[in-house]
DNA sequence: ACAATTTTTGACCATTTGGACAGAAAAATA
DNA sequence: TATTTTTCTGTCCAAATGGTCAAAAATTGT
């Protein structure tokens, strides 16, 4: 029967919930500052019973940040030969600029990690990260010596999708402070516009 | 005589002494993960001397976030009319990446800042640091008009230089990571050449 | 040299916080 | 229903940490 899938499925969802809530905290605190007893209260249970799911703080911290790089850098692994490859680099760029409007906690978290040296992620950036943004900074390099896009740094037009996507999510209290109330609703669609433009111009040959 | 000028002066020292420790502090670990005891032991002094001269850590924090802001902003404040507008945007672009290479212990530290929102930062996001680029928008805008760069939004111009030439000081670790420890080097000159390149290509008319 | 002032620190305190533990409550199993 | 297992929480504890305080040490002024 389904019993003992029931309980694993109620299981699941709790660690869900305080997963959840979790990421938020850690978004808004960092993991020093994000308490348990915060956690506990988003997620609308006591603090042991986190513990008791999870065992420490950090190893919801540390859950999280694992499961999230693999969804974080999936759109660079989904870069490929195209029919156009100007339209395949904004694509990228488009799905980046996306998850910058849809995750911004997860962005945030990322960012405060490897802000503060990424004494838990070092050995993946420098082993698999690397491994992908050499691959498919090969890939960008063959279009640019075949003449299809501009002959630039392949390694640093990654770097500047990374950086100017995930601006409006990190540093969006800025962003939003400089452009004013009114231009806030209407924000990820000024930065498509621009972005695309920008890298159009940046990139044709 | 300077009998109490020396004192001042010895006093202003020691000020400058562990505003630097808890600079770097700060970058480290973020206000939170900073403790009292480890700014103290980078000034070389006891704990209780730090908050003797500060008050509390509160204090060293808000006092050096205040301080940086004014020298942080200075090269946009210095962009002005220029006998070639696009060299005027290169040079304030340059003059952002020399700063992260210069000084990536005040990125970070301003970085995490905003990205925890900004709590004693959001009033001159919105006042000063919002006239100011609103000020310099302008006056790219006008260059725009003029015919003399590309039309594109001045704001998000700003924020694409801000992005850039931050990343390679906020995220240090994962650049050298993914660029790997040959690059490391050449690092800032690598980032120079190619962001002088892209904005070019994305700027010229 | 002596008094007054400033600087410096060791010892201490109160609060916060991660998490251990025993046992209650609930659920599954029999 | 009785028993076993799982889930959940109130209570407590030890460590970390921001900060106080009294007094020592150094400096300054006379």
């Amino acid at each position: 029967m389904n019993s003992p899938r029931k309980v694993t499925r109620i299981q699941r969802q709790k660690r869900e919930v305080i997963l959840a809530a979790a990421l938020e905290a850690f978004a808004e605190d960092g993991l020093r500052g994000a308490t348990l007893e915060k956690i506990a209260d988003k997620a609308g249970m006591s603090k042991p019973h986190v513990v008791y799911y999870f065992g420490s703080k950090d190893a919801i911290y540390t859950e999280l940040l694992q499961s999230l790089l693999e969804v974080w850098v999936q759109p660079l692994r989904d870069l490929s030969e195209d029919a156009d490859p100007l339209a395949a680099i904004l694509t990228y760029m488009r799905r980046k600029l996306r998850m910058s409007q849809d995750m911004p906690r997860e962005s945030k978290m990322f960012a405060t990690e490897i802000l503060h040296g990424a004494p838990r992620m070092r050995p993946q950036l420098s082993g698999d990260l690397k491994a992908l943004v050499d691959d498919k900074a090969a890939l960008i390099a063959g279009w640019s010596a075949e003449g299809k896009i501009a002959k630039i740094d392949p390694h640093h037009l990654i770097f500047s999708i990374w950086a100017m996507t995930q601006h409006y999510a990190d540093f969006d209290i800025q962003v939003e402070a400089v452009l004013g109330p009114d231009r806030k609703a209407g924000l990820y669609d000024e930065a498509d516009a621009f972005l695309t433009e920008f890298f159009v111009r940046a990139l044709r040959p």
